[in-house]
RNA sequence: GGGCCUGUAGCUUAGUCAGGUAGAGCGACGGACUCUUAAUCCGUCGGUCGCGGGUUCGAACCCCGUCAGGCCCGCCA
């Protein structure tokens, strides 16, 4: 059974409706960690839907969160917003400075500046959450009763997180956040309670109140966390192991949550995604790959499929190079195969079952629609590749895969084929992947040849020599340089790809040299034979 | 220091909750297609299940210990 579906029906033991949610602090750019944190609560939610449960999946903005810090990509003008809320800060302009004007002219928040990217990628990949900004939850009193029952409770809020998470918490602590006289969360000492004000003096000397029904501050982390359980109704959510770490914040939030008269959610802690020998993603130093990026490069199925085999638990590492060909591959045998005819297999073992049922599971989850139905397309990401890298117009590469004006490539494929196209363009192609003809071959190389191979690169010279310069000659003039000896021309491939590429395979060679000036290709044999002579 | 998660073939992993012959995919290797060679098909190789102990007729799985990596215990999600 697929992860999704085991956590579906954990649920489906407890009732029949289930609000699923999810949760992200726009706080910078977003990367592909963040959706894993997205896509593994949409593919509960798939697999609730499927097993006939009630769902609302839900995404969280965190835009009440303060400005932690002048990140690297800000301007050390926003020094003066640190401890102000996300949402109501402004953006940054192309040179990372806050752009006030804008703001104060309707202009959108630093939080919404960093959200609507992301928001833009999640529907191409077929996420569709109810978004909930938590900034106006708190400013129209969505979180009114829930604030008054954590300050009336503030001890026992105290004594739960301390005993819990082993830490201690200051004398004057106390469960509500105000902002202070410059809008800011931080250094602001709460002095007193009385519902629905709180007290505070606040780092500048300056004293207040904080009227918790008006979002004139926020509850902690938390207790904000469990707080929006209770008043949204959250039944299952899915975070990062950060917070599912014993004595996290979700230890203290199932706690809590009782004193808001609410049952805990299903938890489902999911790992970090790293990028491959860089470690953990990571906004503030760069070393992010965005969903919008990454959307240019591959279709959304496979973005959701890298998340779909994996069980959330398992850290995923990602790289734009071949981890990616290997996931294009592997969705193409996911959908090429017939899942049908495996399940009636007379000998299926109880173990191949699994499998497959998890295959299929993967599967399903990756479709950006459910309804969706598979497109075979025929063409492996590889051989895209290849094309795209040689043949010089759209029209050809249509052309070579029997398409005509009768019968038109589907749009996913011309998709496939831009973004295959950026892919190339883009430094994420990996080397392997990426066609080169050598013109001044490497003796190393050659060093080995035998008496045979020799034989046949001479025979090979002539052929294309004399061959007419298109691909059928060509493609017939490799075969039959070592036929003529009588070889395999198995053999005759390999001395051709070491000869003109460098490696022992690699794709079909006559509609690449067929791009290439017939003198040229007969002086890189040239070259190669003079090498072995001496 | 205390706690949680992860560790299975060269790589990605299933199996751990309910102990019963370690199972896939990729790669590699070999062969076939008498040849559209990054293709397809067939086959082969490959595992002291991190390590040590214990319980058991039987342990990847349960228990104890230990090593490695990650995370939490700071209003850093």
């Amino acid at each position: 059974m697929h992860w999704a579906d085991v956590t579906a029906q954990a649920l489906a033991h407890k009732g029949p409706k289930h609000i699923i949610s999810t949760g992200i602090t726009p706080s910078g750019e977003f990367h592909i960690g963040h959706l894993r944190e997205i896509l593994t609560g949409d593919m509960i939610s798939r697999a609730a839907k499927n097993a006939g449960l009630d769902v609302d999946f839900i995404f969280i903005v965190d835009d009440a969160d303060p400005l932690r810090k002048v990140y690297p990509f800000l301007h050390e003008e926003y020094s003066k917003f640190i401890g102000h809320q996300i949402g109501s800060i402004p953006a940054p302009d192309k040179e990372g400075k806050p752009d006030i004007n804008s703001f104060e002219n309707g202009g959108i928040s630093y939080a919404d500046y960093f959200l609507n990217p992301f928001l833009e990628a999640l529907e191409k990949i077929g996420v569709k959450p109810r978004i909930i900004k938590n900034l106006n939850s708190y400013q129209s009193g969505k979180f009114n009763d829930v604030s008054k029952i954590a300050c009336d409770k503030a001890e026992e809020i105290k004594e739960i997180i301390e005993r819990v998470s082993g830490r201690e918490l200051p004398e004057k602590w106390f469960p509500w956040s105000p902002l202070d006289s410059k809008g800011s969360l931080e250094g602001v000492e709460v002095t007193g309670y009385d519902f629905p004000l709180v007290y505070w003096k606040d780092s500048h000397g300056v004293e207040g109140e904080s009227d918790i029904t008006k979002g004139e501050g926020k509850l902690p982390w938390r207790i904000d966390w469990p707080a929006k359980w209770a008043w949204i109704g959250v039944t299952c959510e899915a975070f990062g192991k950060d917070h599912g770490a014993a004595g996290g914040s979700y230890s203290t939030g199932r706690e809590i949550s009782q004193l808001f008269g609410h049952a805990p959610p299903q938890p489902l802690t999911y790992e970090w995604i790293s990028l491959k020998g860089k470690g953990a993603m990571s906004s503030s130093s760069g070393n992010t790959i965005g969903p919008m990026e990454a959307l240019e490069l591959v279709p959304p199925e496979i973005l959701r499929l890298l998340i779909a085999q994996s069980k959330p638990n398992k850290a995923i590492e990602f790289d734009t190079g071949m981890s990616l060909v290997n996931l294009a591959d592997e969705y193409e045998r996911l959908i090429s195969r017939n899942f049908q005819e495996e399940l009636s297999a007379d000998d299926l073992s109880r173990r191949k079952r699994v499998q497959i049922e998890d295959a299929i599971g993967a599967l399903n989850m990756s479709k950006i629609s459910i309804d969706d139905s598979f497109e075979t397309s025929n063409v492996s990401f590889r051989h895209l590749s290849l094309l795209a890298q040689t043949k010089s117009s759209d029209e050809l590469i249509w052309e070579s895969l029997g398409y005509n004006e009768n019968n038109n490539p589907s749009k996913s494929l011309i998709d496939r084929l831009e973004r295959m196209k950026l892919w190339i363009k883009s430094k994420h192609l990996p080397e392997e992947m990426r066609i080169s003809i050598i013109d001044n071959p490497q003796s190393e190389t050659f060093a080995e040849f035998s008496a045979d191979e020799l034989k046949i690169l001479s025979t090979m010279k002539k052929e294309l020599t004399n061959c007419q310069w298109n691909v059928d000659d060509i493609g017939n003039a490799i075969p039959n340089s070592a036929k003529s000896h009588n070889l395999s021309p198995r053999i005759a491939y390999r001395v051709a790809y070491l000869t003109f590429m460098g490696r022992e395979r690699g794709p079909r060679l006559a509609p690449i040299l067929v791009e290439l000036e017939q003198s040229r290709v007969v002086k890189i044999i040239e070259n190669c034979l003079s090498i072995t002579d001496s």
